[in-house]
DNA sequence: AAATAATCCTGCGGGC
DNA sequence: TGCCCGCAGGATTATT
């Protein structure tokens, strides 16, 4: 469910909450993740000051000096603030208690992760594989020209690819390709440098708009699943199959692709 | 090697 | 009303 602008969002939500805060304990109330679930995460956190939030594509980075809780939110996860004695609800798996409030993860798909890294974050195995940060300064048209010529499958879920570009989900490679005006069936190594260039202009403020829209609404209440109304940016193509296209009025199509859902402007997009 | 399918899990909406 | 099916915003593993 939550691609990165939904990670960031949360990220930037929480912090202002418990950033420099100490933790009272942590509550796992099941076993079992995508991964098991570190049994002695109370031990390792009891006690210690939360220094920052990082994030790393779509994975979560608690820095208590001592190491990082690592988290992924999967494809159903969600993180709130509630008042401390608030009664846990079905899949609400793990907490982390603070003096004055409590960070709830809930995933009922039980897809994301949980994980204490003692060590280097880099050198984590989920971590370590992970590709280019689409935000980060190196991400240009540049790159992603040389990184895409000997990638033959269609351009979207290249896009997807997190060991090429991380954060990029179903829904916004649906939507950069459309503002990019590429259609998502194009090989991607036969995208010439130019598109290259709005592609990845395209995946920026594709990005960047979605986490303006969540950022500004989100409060003590961080979540990923558009509950409130406020999350979401307004698609253009994306679950719009048969609608009109806001460019041109041709019917938005949509097919499969490597067991994802597309969504395209066979006129727009070439 | 690269691209696709199968998989982990629960919930929900549509069709009958 | 209920049952069955397919699908869901992720990412790893296995298979062609």
């Amino acid at each position: 469910m939550p691609e990165l602008p939904e990670v960031e969002v949360s990220r930037r939500g929480l912090s202002p909450f418990i950033v420099g805060k100490t933790v009272i304990t942590a509550v796992s109330r099941t076993s079992r993740l995508r991964h098991d679930i570190p049994p002695d995460l109370d031990a390792m956190l009891a006690g210690r000051c939360l220094r920052a939030i990082e994030r790393r594509g779509k994975y979560l980075l608690f820095d208590f000096g001592t190491g990082h809780l690592l988290l992924h939110l999967g494809m159903s996860g969600s993180l709130r603030l509630v008042p401390p004695g608030t009664p846990p609800a079905k899949h609400d798996h793990f907490d982390l208690c603070f003096g004055d409030t409590i960070m709830r993860y809930r995933d009922p798909r039980r897809f994301g992760v949980i994980d204490w890294i003692a060590a280097n974050p880099q050198s984590h195995p989920l971590l370590a594989p992970l590709g280019i940060e689409p935000l980060a300064d190196g991400f240009h048209g540049d790159w992603l020209h040389a990184a895409t010529r000997r990638r033959h499958a269609p351009i979207k879920p290249v896009l997807m690819d997190s060991h090429l570009i991380v954060g990029i989900g179903n829904i916004y490679a649906s939507e950069s390709l459309y503002l990019a005006g590429i259609s998502p069936l194009r090989a991607a190594a036969r995208i010439g440098h130019e598109r290259c260039e709005r592609l990845a202009d395209a995946i920026r403020k594709t990005l960047l708009a979605s986490i303006a829209a969540g950022g500004s609404s989100v409060r003590d209440y961080v979540h990923s699943d558009g509950g409130a109304g406020c999350f979401q940016l307004q698609c253009a193509v994306y679950d719009r199959d048969g609608e009109a296209c806001p460019g041109c009025g041709t019917p938005i199509r949509s097919t499969r692709q490597a067991g994802r859902s597309t969504y395209w402007c066979p006129h727009c997009q070439t």
